[in-house]
DNA sequence: AATTACTTTTAGGCTTACCTAAAAAATTTA
DNA sequence: TAAATTTTTTAGGTAAGCCTAAAAGTAATT
């Protein structure tokens, strides 16, 4: 089970899968992958059944795939390597925090341990990145900080947004209109109960989102 | 003729023959790629194919191949993406100047040309990479400091190492055994006739390297 | 429980970038 | 200049990673 370097291709899937079990606990249905990759079902279960012979996720047919710990392991890696370049971008290039994904996910590929060490070393070793996500250290060890989103507020509570989960451009796009970011403070003003979509506050405007987005927005109260 | 992004490999062909042929004034011969890349005559013939079609290079059949205007223009971009991350893993990341050209060759084909300018900028714009090589600027422009090389030092002349030409493990690993790095001080003491080899001092020890050894290695006269 | 709908897999194809073996062209040597 | 050698190209093949179409399995609906 020595090492062998990973492609691309697999690194994506194996991150995906990952992404898509919450930490390893949840089976991952093939469609699911699918979704995320934008890649047809046919092609995901062709790479299913090679990270299966790796050993890096057990699959059961027609039911879905879980991922191993060596698997685990490798995900990790490469979510550190992905973070690690994105507090490079944002603090050390000056891109704006809606620009540093595409371009991590370029750079996560690059395979030297020791330039991933050198640039956490480098970086001082942060521990998260530009969207409030949490970087794993070389061990793979990862702070578990278990945030609450906006949508866990009550009326009249405040918080401070510390995380953004989705990372889509069209999703980037919005929170810039509406004025969102790591750092931006939002009170909520009402929930409305038909569609649990919120009112809140920022900047001195106040606008309704959709449930969905409060889910996105991870905050730290206030 | 619209930028359609080019593959990894693409990339690599482009380059080498651009190196090849000497700022494109020479032809270059498909051996002479097959094996600075370490692919098979077959192969390269392939490439050269799909290169030509894309009006990145001229061919003619069993003559040779010429970078044209644009390939030109491709290759010195790439070059500039390689140095300018040679730049970066030596001074920020305190990488060795031997160890960093195989990480940068996998840096360079991040395809983001406002990554290239951002890094160029916080990098201060430098002049030249870690091995005395010339960066391209953002338009392509470079300088040819075309330098003299150790072979060119008459007896009792002294040169300051200012550029590695060859950039293989094995010549570094001679060079770093030679202990001669970019700013050794070096003095001619003696030129074979029978091979061209020569004689030098460097840190009070003399050695004798071969014309080949000594072509690689450019110096400034003092 | 049977039909319908959806998910997943299989089968067969395509492109990229490589390979080997053999043919064709160019060059060198005798 | 003819033969031998070297270089380059052609022809056919392979693995990776994708695709579409169709078959097989699972789940939902009536």
């Amino acid at each position: 089970m020595a090492n062998v370097k990973l492609s691309k291709s697999e690194e994506n899937y194996l991150k995906s899968i990952f992404n898509l079990s919450e930490f390893g606990n949840k089976q991952v249905s093939t469609n699911s992958i699918s979704k995320v990759l934008n890649i047809e079902p046919a092609s995901v279960t062709d790479m299913i059944k090679k990270l299966s012979k790796k050993n890096l996720i057990y699959h059961e047919k027609y039911k879905g795939s879980t991922i191993s710990k060596s698997g685990i392991k490798i995900a990790l890696q490469i979510i550190r390597r992905h973070r690690l370049w994105e507090v490079f971008l944002h603090d050390k290039l000056n891109f704006k925090w809606d620009e540093i994904h595409d371009i991590a996910e370029e750079l996560e590929h690059v395979s030297s341990e020791e330039l991933i060490d050198n640039l956490d070393k480098y970086l001082k070793y942060p521990k998260i990145d530009p969207h409030g996500d949490p970087i794993p250290n070389k061990l793979g060890e990862i702070d578990f900080v278990d945030k609450i989103s906006i949508s866990d507020l009550n009326v009249n509570e405040k918080g401070i947004v510390s995380r953004i989960i989705n990372e889509d451009e069209e999703f980037f796009s919005l929170l810039k209109k509406l004025n969102i970011e790591i750092g931006t403070e939002v009170k909520i003003i009402d929930k409305i109960e038909y569609d649990q979509s919120v009112e809140i506050h920022i900047d001195k405007k106040s606008v309704i989102i959709s449930k969905d987005i409060a889910n996105n927005i991870k905050i730290t109260k206030i």
